[in-house]
DNA sequence: CCGCTATATTGACACCTTTCGATATATGCC
DNA sequence: GGCATATATCGAAAGGTGTCAATATAGCGG
């Protein structure tokens, strides 16, 4: 735009100019690559269930078993599994398959890494 | 806590018995006051657009007007106000409208708060 | 008071999420 | 092999989300 000389630009100005340390931005910073993993992550924890599953394994400081957790919120067995699915692809959590049953623990360097992401938004 | 004898739950019992540690939650914490809300912060945050207003708020480490945001997403100056108000919402962002221009930052302690709720979590 | 500009809101549309019941898959036991 | 059980997946329904263009609102300057 603007091909003319730009003294016309007085105009069209909105707020402080100074503000020009706005830009696309020039440093791209190591958030820049995971901020898409980032929403990944922080969308399988913006959900109340999904978050509820997570404190309760992390209040049981063993793995817990799906059969243990399906019965605690009320939910369809196949709802707990899609939200656990959820989490495991998200990395929040872990599994491991033993005979018939799944047993889940949070993954602890997944939340330190949102910890870590959010420090870098403050 | 079972206050029956310990040896009844033999037939029903589908992995580890001992996994009792798991029940509906007795421990009543504060962390599950904030549930809902951390749940709602997460949820702002979980748009890859959002993560990005977020960061650009701040890495400049002065408020932002709103006209200098809407240019740097390729989105509509709508969208960015809808994105806008969900942070806001949120309690990611405060803002204040001075004349024309609505200036944004980022509110520390919304994300400080999260980052309390998740060091519970691990 | 009039028009310009920045922001907010509305309505429409496509797509995504959460939930369920039903069914498929897989493991262990007789 | 055949059955019982735990988990995973599927298909459908209901509601939510992100986006835009159009429009409304509000402050400033003439």
């Amino acid at each position: 735009m603007s091909t003319e000389l730009n003294v016309i630009q007085a105009p069209e100005v909105c707020c402080d100019p100074t503000e020009a340390s706005v830009r696309e931005h020039d440093h791209a910073t190591a958030i820049d690559a995971v901020l898409p993993e980032t929403a990944a992550v922080f969308k399988a924890l913006s959900d109340e269930t999904r978050l509820r599953i997570v404190r309760t394994m992390a209040d049981s400081r063993h793995e817990l078993c799906e059969c243990n957790i399906v019965p605690l919120f009320g939910l369809s067995q196949s709802t707990i599994s899609y939200h656990l699915k959820v989490l495991r692809e998200a990395g929040i959590v872990e599994s491991e398959k033993r005979g018939l049953w799944a047993y889940y623990r949070v993954n602890p360097r997944a939340l330190m890494g949102v910890v870590k992401t959010l420090a870098e938004l403050v």
